[in-house]
DNA sequence: TGCATGACTTTCC
DNA sequence: TGGAAAGCCATGC
């Protein structure tokens, strides 16, 4: 595996705000990863010292086995949070910056 | 080279 | 949003 793609997905994680998430997807689309999954795989060896609480998938669910540590680390950070899934409608963030 | 696996996505109902 | 099914992609053995 490319270690720079790790890191440049890392980044981008790094780089979302409090009270925002971002999708397998949207991060795979801006690395340009191959598919989501790649992201997810990178995540869970390399996404240690990253906020991976505010990656989701698209269905707006949290990291699997993770979900009570993340959903309250989000709502923490007031992420709109609709019971245990995250409002992707106004959560989904871009890093346009 | 080939098959199984995984922090996923999209489509359909 | 939710569950089921199929698809995609890179990695590991």
């Amino acid at each position: 595996m490319n270690e720079d793609f790790a890191e440049t997905v890392l980044s981008v994680v790094e780089r979302i705000p409090p009270g925002r998430v971002m999708t397998y997807g949207a991060i795979a689309e801006y690395v340009g990863a191959g598919g989501p999954r790649q992201v997810g795989a990178v995540m869970s060896h390399y996404g240690g010292p990253v906020p991976w609480h505010r990656v989701v998938n698209a269905s707006g669910r949290v990291v699997p086995g993770h979900e009570q540590e993340a959903l309250r680390r989000l709502r923490n950070e007031g992420t709109p949070l609709r019971g245990d899934r995250v409002n992707l409608k106004v959560a989904l963030w871009w890093p346009e910056d």
